[in-house]
DNA sequence: CTGAAAGCGCTTACAG
DNA sequence: CTGAAAGCGCTTACAG
């Protein structure tokens, strides 16, 4: 059997208590008490058990992560910045991949809540999800993550993607591109209209000389495969009619890429293409992708923070809505065809 | 405060041992006792405190998850198998992420075992790991994945390594390649030391008149940049000294055909290159990877499935070397450089 | 600064 | 078939 407090008391010569204030309060102790222990307990190999400090003290450290797909590049940058978030304070994280399934969603809210874990960050599969609202009901801290908190009493972390469609649009326009193609995935896909709202609301802010005239072409999976073969039929019945493309993420962007390259048209010099997400890949693409970043690694970080604070202190604790911004990566799939415009 | 068992007991007049019983051992209570208690247990809404129950009983239902790095997605795919199979069996599973680092490595261990967790399934960063023996001492179930346990007491789950060196060896050769380079990490990595004696092996049991020259430059870490940066340098230093190369990793292979295309050399038509994992993105990049691909998702399913089976009934577990084989995926950035050898 | 003692909520032999 | 009691391993007032 592994040693338990009692051993490690009866070794450093102390009382159990004086035992457990060596590992939470080792400031109320006399040094070399603290010595003693800290001794048995590296001798000893002690490790606290979790379930009976829980029992005592009502907290398990243990944190749920509800995510739609953990193979998106995406969700996992984000679990490693809820992980470190979560180390960091001692927490630990369970993570629950759902597929996109509400049902899987409910399943793992119901393991959750019976594990005790102290809080929740959840990227919902769909746009509401009233399980949410038993989930703060029984105590349990709640954060929205890559989704503002839209009818729920609870934090959130997200990044505002009217302003990455934005930058996009603008980065094409400002190298001299008035042909513009966007090529995305399905409107009902929040991420997808917030952003495209974004470029309608660029275009419209511009000087009417300016304005670029936008075609839109929406294909059924956000992957690389399925805007290889849409590009590509798409060109075939009307042929390059843009000089900038604008991808609903990276994963799209090199596929508009491969298909471009099939018909031996090169990017940039075609054809500018800008990505979103800014995978680790884009940068190592063969052509490095521009592309609109997003701080997956932050949002995750911020959103254990939060949660955490929420768990540390609930009766302090106050929601909030946290908004990143996402930035505009420049590399090699863009450029400009105004010539001389700069000096 | 949410209702205990004892107030289960008052409300329906029996003991608190009573109250348990019907709830764990319905089959012993009289009809009438129990029907009373179930009562009780509605009305109050009474949901057992998972940590009182963990902590008498000893089972948490929870798994620990120990990868290098998750952002790899050869690891995402095999977590994803884990989290399936755990969830099927009712069991939830804490994803730790150690950034190949060791030391937390240790510390996840730690967490884990403080956290009670029932079964760990981990990938070691190192070929060994004293924590280890700990932990099986401990009694907690234990899985290796991705590398076949040596010298402890586990389960493992692995695949060939050696056959996998030995596939992508064969293919080249096959093709007529007889001057090859192998791009690779550092030889403590056990799959990478793997590979290659499936290489050599491969090697040696040629005709003599088949058997390639092989060189060898070892990268300092298995990603794109660092394999560009470093066989760009190579050749400058060398020029192209060989026809094909075989690359540590996908990733690898990635860095390598883009260090030849900047000196205009093009894959496969000057050098044919051959990656390994066959990692989603290996299907999806320009010049379409031939590799070698791993059952990511089943590893880590069958892992998991080993590890509950060994939670459920240590005594009757008995240890187990699970090996899956590795399978020779031929894409485009390989090619025949035998004139009409085939028909 | 340290120790003795109560108790977190449950399960499990053991009597009866 | 049911109840009284011990105890899982820890933390936390409370004395001293």
């Amino acid at each position: 059997m592994s040693a338990s407090i009692r051993d490690v008391a009866k070794r450093a010569g102390v009382s159990m208590g004086t035992a457990s204030n060596a590992i939470n309060k080792p400031e109320v102790l006399a040094p070399e008490t603290l010595h003693k222990v800290r001794k048995a307990i590296v001798e000893l190999g002690f490790v606290p058990n979790a379930s009976a400090r829980t029992l005592r003290a009502g907290r398990t450290h243990i944190l749920g992560l509800v995510v739609p797909d953990i193979a998106n590049p995406f969700f996992t940058e984000l679990a490693k910045g809820v992980n470190d978030a979560a180390l960091k304070a001692g927490y630990v994280v369970i993570l629950c991949n759902t597929d996109e399934s509400s049902q899987k969603e409910d399943q793992y809210l119901d393991v959750l809540t019976s594990q005790n874990v102290q809080g929740i960050l959840i990227t919902p599969a769909r746009a509401t999800n009233k399980a949410l609202t038993s989930i703060t009901e029984r105590g349990i801290g709640l954060a929205l993550v890559d989704r503002p908190a839209s009818g729920i009493e609870a934090c959130s972390v997200a990044v505002n993607d009217a302003t990455g469609g934005s930058l996009a649009l603008k980065h094409l326009v400002e190298g001299g591109h008035r042909k513009i193609l966007l090529l995305t995935g399905a409107k009902s896909i929040p991420q997808v209209a917030e952003r495209e709202k974004g470029i309608l609301t660029a275009i419209a802010a511009l000087p009417k000389v300016e304005r670029p005239i936008l075609q839109t072409l929406r294909i059924d999976a956000m992957t690389a495969q399925s805007a290889d073969a849409m590009l590509t039929s798409y060109i075939d019945q009307k042929g390059i009619t843009f000089t900038g493309i604008i991808c609903g993420n990276d994963l799209i962007a090199l596929g508009a890429i491969r298909a471009l390259r099939n018909i031996n048209k090169s990017v940039p010099e075609d054809v500018s293409v800008i990505g979103y997400d800014d995978i680790d890949f884009a940068a190592n693409a063969n052509v490095p992708l521009t592309s609109i970043s997003q701080p997956k690694y932050q949002l995750g970080y911020a959103a254990a923070e939060l949660v955490i604070s929420e768990c540390e202190d609930p009766s302090r604790h106050i929601h909030q809505r946290v908004e990143f911004q996402p930035q505009l990566i420049i590399r090699q799939s863009t450029r400009s065809i105004t010539p001389n415009k700069k000096p």
